[in-house]
DNA sequence: TTAATATATGAACAATTATTCATATAAGGA
DNA sequence: TCCTTATATGAATAATTGTTCATATATTAA
């Protein structure tokens, strides 16, 4: 394993900042595999919709979900297999603790 | 994937913000595969001791790291490999975007 | 025992970040 | 057009977290 830059320091915590908030893994944890609108997740995390939106527009911002609109509806799912895969592994480490 | 209940999300949450700091990410980067004391760490990542100190005591208590201690100097290492993985699948994730 | 070295830690402060509240925007239906 | 629904967002506040500074603890050497 060979030591990483400065700049890919900071971007490494940066990604990892993002599964670092429980609301943010909250919202991961439903979208894993289905895709759903702003509302759907607020109510299924039992959070505001302001605070849902706002999270969402960090994880937008960090690639880690996509959306796509539909009328007045917004609908986000995980971006790549990438975030399922750093997600899981995540799930698979703190079972073993 | 199966969803994940409200305690692990928490735990998870708690892991991924240990590699959320660019402190904690500087000092596991370097422990990568090497054992190295306090003032090593300190030196090479260009913080205080008294920082380095703070952060490894989080890192200890979440177990990602590990110590051993020699006269007046700790040994500190990465305490397994899933701490090596998680850290590993996350360069690869940034080098992608 | 005194001094030096290595590390740890408590408290204060600084900085960052998440949530709330109010409101804006935008689309669809009456 | 007016009202409703869905989402986004700015500003203020609340909460969390990282660093610094001073100092404590512990080990070794003189």
């Amino acid at each position: 394993m060979k030591l990483i830059n400065e700049d890919s320091i900071i971007d490494l915590s940066e990604l990892y900042k993002m599964f670092g908030d429980s609301t943010r893994v909250k919202i991961i944890n439903i979208l894993i595999d289905d895709e759903l609108c702003v509302n759907e997740i607020a109510e299924k995390i039992s959070a505001t919709q302001s605070a849902v939106s706002h999270q969402l527009r960090i994880l937008k911002q960090s690639k880690l979900v996509k959306y796509r609109k539909e009328g007045q509806t917004t609908y986000y799912s995980i971006a790549d297999d990438h975030v399922r895969k750093i997600f899981e592994l995540g799930v698979e480490h703190i079972e073993e603790l």
